[in-house]
DNA sequence: AAAAAAC
């Protein structure tokens, strides 16, 4: 099954890593002799040269000298790594050639996988092949079936998406070559609305003014049409500190999440009949609760006869904007990063309810009943026992479950079984175009979706295929030219091969947002709309997310009917499993008390708000001897997915990653998430401390924050309906050792 | 000023 990656894959990848070992080393003999290279280079050094550019601790024989990892980790040193051997690797000669030989070979292999150790000191491939043979190349966390296959390399010539010059490698800072000798340096970066903006030298950026800011728009701003990120609206003023009233004085006109009426409402209750009241509610324009007659499957297309058509609909003008649908009077001063949406009004279901159903119950075959038992999900949870069999009726569903809930199976089960159905006595053709899209914000979650409904789909004979962006898409394209039944992806990849022709949609009967009030954020939502009318007439749309609020309405108004509205009772603090602390901290006290929080023994996830910092500390707590990798948009695909493995496989135990790694991923036993900056968003709060306390298991989440930000850090809290005991820290607080499970009172912390 | 998403 070449299309698809299985899990195993990487497992089976490294077992060969010992077996590579010998390889490589035959490889170094069969070029030794054409080497210009100092012949003082013997086996070991061959072996250290190859098994260094492998982070396996298995690899031959280096892990035995202490204080080397490898020569692609920031933490090596060379010094250590050759006894007496002269550092210089390569002669006045061969450097010469190297940067011309290099542009060819980058041409020629930047559209494979990347070659795990560094090109500038790979032994010469000049003098053989371009590239190693299969098998031959270091293959440090790779999976196999994982590579573009061998007539996929057609697009070789072709730079990959975000990938600035394959010969650039990210943490060897100094080796890097200067921006100057890359010969990607004249195609524009992804993101980069100016060739010429380097992104590091900062010194050698034109001063602001100097730019000319006539032409080139600044960061952000396209254009005075275009609201500004996380900026509805032109008309609403920006967030003013000194106007802002004390938050005392705010109660009354500003609701707080999860509050319909502020605090004249009484406790929200759970009762039935709130529970159809879903979207109706202040809003005349449209009616949401209008009969549910659209019999989608066998008239598609109908369903929009029992809705106002859109030109019948009241004007845009006379309707309240997207964000006032409960025509609820704006605050003047809402700050402008952190916008609360209301929270849908929703059936809820609880735990008790559940109780006894199975899987079987709710409508879903016994192949795939079987398989979910075989993943660990014996019986529904709550979110799952009530979307399937609204998934399972043709619905439209929104659903919202905290995080680790079990919302991937909520959707991916039912959504596997109605495929089914819909090609029930069908033959599956060659070539036939997809029946259900799942579309996630970032390409780590698509992966692990897919690694989820995968073996349910597979259970029943469907398909499934990844598609998204950072990897070439030649193989992506010859899963969809076979067949593919259901596509898993990100918006980007996913809109371009529908524009190229390559994916068609027009079939495909089911539709999921997954994490769907962040693909509803500006910027992903347009993509998102412009796939979603590429589906079938009348497609059943799925909506999923731990914080669904009323930001989905813009995709609700469009796509949605009668949509059934789904959330678990009595999810609250007191029934989490996660513990909050915040720590308020002196900023030159940050750094040492970030790493002593990760010098421990479980798994600790770190958020950074950029991604230079977020490398900065993975390269800091690596300094002081705890491994850490870190998870960011500017790594290459193949990186970030090789150092989510890491932690996911426990290589590492230390991951700091930026909000790309927020929302979603699932990594079994992370048990503390530190926010060495502060989100901005409640929203973001609670997904990124979602990350650990899954699925019933304890956790822990630290966030620290310097005294200034106390004032926000409560607000913030306080939208997320969170409480959490802010306390001075300084370094070496026992505090800390108490976080970190150091001490015996960390036990009472735990309960 | 910041993350993410295409080639």
């Amino acid at each position: 099954m070449p299309k698809n990656k299985k899990p195993q894959g990487g497992r089976a990848a490294r077992n060969f890593e010992p077996r590579y070992g010998a390889n490589k080393t035959s490889f170094h003999d069969r070029h030794h002799g054409a080497s210009s290279r100092d012949g003082g280079r013997d086996e070991r050094g061959a072996r250290s040269d190859a098994g260094d550019r492998r982070s396996a601790p298995a690899a031959g024989g280096y892990d035995r000298r202490p204080g080397s990892r490898s020569a692609g980790h920031r933490g090596y040193r060379p010094a250590e790594a050759e006894s007496g051997a002269p550092k210089q690797r390569w002669g006045a000669q061969e450097r010469a050639g190297r940067d011309e030989a290099r542009s060819i070979r980058n041409r020629a292999e930047s559209g494979r996988r990347e070659a795990p150790h560094r090109r500038d000191e790979r032994p010469r491939f000049e003098g053989g092949s371009e590239r190693p043979r299969y098998n031959d190349r270091p293959s440090a966390g790779r999976r196999f079936d994982e590579r573009p296959r061998r007539d996929d390399l057609g697009g070789a010539e072709r730079p990959r998406f975000n990938d600035r010059g394959a010969d650039r490698p990210r943490f060897d800072r100094d080796e890097r070559p200067r921006r100057d000798d890359r010969g990607g340096a004249e195609r524009p970066r992804f993101n980069d609305r100016g060739a010429d903006r380097p992104r590091f030298d900062r010194d050698e950026r034109p001063r602001r003014d100097d730019r000319g800011g006539a032409e080139r728009p600044r960061y952000n701003d396209r254009g005075a049409e275009r609201p500004r990120y996380n900026d509805r609206g032109n008309d609403r003023p920006r967030f003013d500190r000194d106007e802002r009233p004390r938050r005392d004085d705010r109660g009354g006109d500003r609701p707080r999440y999860n509050d319909r009426a502020a605090s004249d409402r009484p406790e929200r209750s759970y009762d039935a009949d709130r529970a159809r009241r879903a979207f109706d509610r202040d809003r005349t324009q449209r009616s949401y609760d209008a009969p549910g007659e659209r019999s989608r499957p066998s008239t598609g297309g109908a369903y929009r006869t029992d809705r106002p058509r859109r030109d019948e609909r009241p004007s845009r003008d006379a309707r309240p904007g997207r964000n006032d649908w409960n025509a609820k009077p704006k605050a003047a001063f809402e700050p402008t990063d952190d916008v609360v949406h209301e929270r849908l009004e929703a059936k809820s279901v609880a735990a008790v309810e559940v109780d006894g159903v199975s899987f079987g119950d709710l409508g879903l075959g016994s192949n795939i009943v079987e398989t979910l038992a075989g993943m660990g999900a014996a019986t529904p949870f709550p979110i799952q026992a009530a979307s399937i069999p609204a998934v399972l009726g043709g619905r439209d569903v929104l659903a919202r479950g905290r995080t680790g809930s079990g919302k991937t199976i909520a959707f991916g089960a039912p959504l596997v079984e109605r495929v089914l159905q819909s090609q029930a006595g069908k033959r599956r053709e060659f070539g036939r175009s997809p029946r259900a899209i799942i579309l996630a914000p970032t390409r780590e979650l698509a992966l692990q979706i897919d690694r989820t409904i995968q073996p349910i789909a597979r259970s029943v004979g469907l398909f499934t295929t990844q598609i998204y962006g950072g990897v070439p898409q030649g193989r992506q394209v010859g899963a969809l030219k076979k067949g593919v039944d259901i596509v898993i992806g990100t918006p980007g990849r996913v809109e371009d091969l529908i524009n190229q022709g390559k994916l068609d949609l027009s079939d495909c009967r089911i539709a999921v947002l997954d994490e769907a009030d962040h693909m509803c954020e500006l910027g992903f939502v347009e993509p998102v709309q412009r796939i979603l009318r590429h589906t079938a007439d009348g497609s059943q749309k799925l909506l999923f997310s731990a914080t669904l609020d009323r930001e989905v309405a813009a995709l609700v108004d469009e796509f949605l009917v009668d949509p059934a509205v789904y959330e678990v009772a009595g999810e609250d603090q007191e029934s989490s499993t996660i513990e909050h602390r915040v720590l308020v901290i002196e900023h030159r006290d940050k750094a040492e008390i970030l790493t002593s929080l990760v010098d421990r023994e479980g798994k600790t996830l770190v958020f950074a708000r950029t991604r230079a910092y977020a490398d900065m500390l993975a390269e800091q707590f690596d300094d002081a001897g705890i491994p850490a990798v870190s998870l960011h948009g500017d790594l290459n695909q193949a990186k970030r997915t090789r150092n989510l493995e890491r932690l996911t496989s426990g290589r590492v135990n230390v991951l700091v990653a930026t909000d790309v790694a927020a929302r979603g991923i699932h990594v079994d036993d992370i048990d503390l998430v530190v926010q060495a900056d502060a989100p901005d968003e409640y929203k973001t709060y609670l997904h990124r401390s979602g990350r650990t306390g899954r699925a019933g298991r304890s956790g822990r989440v630290v966030t620290l924050i310097t005294r200034q930000r106390q004032r926000r850090m409560t607000e913030l809290l306080d939208r997320a309906e969170i409480d959490a005991p802010f306390e001075n820290a300084r370094i070496d607080d026992d505090i800390i050792d108490e976080i970190t499970g150091r001490t015996p009172t960390a036990e009472v912390l735990t309960r």
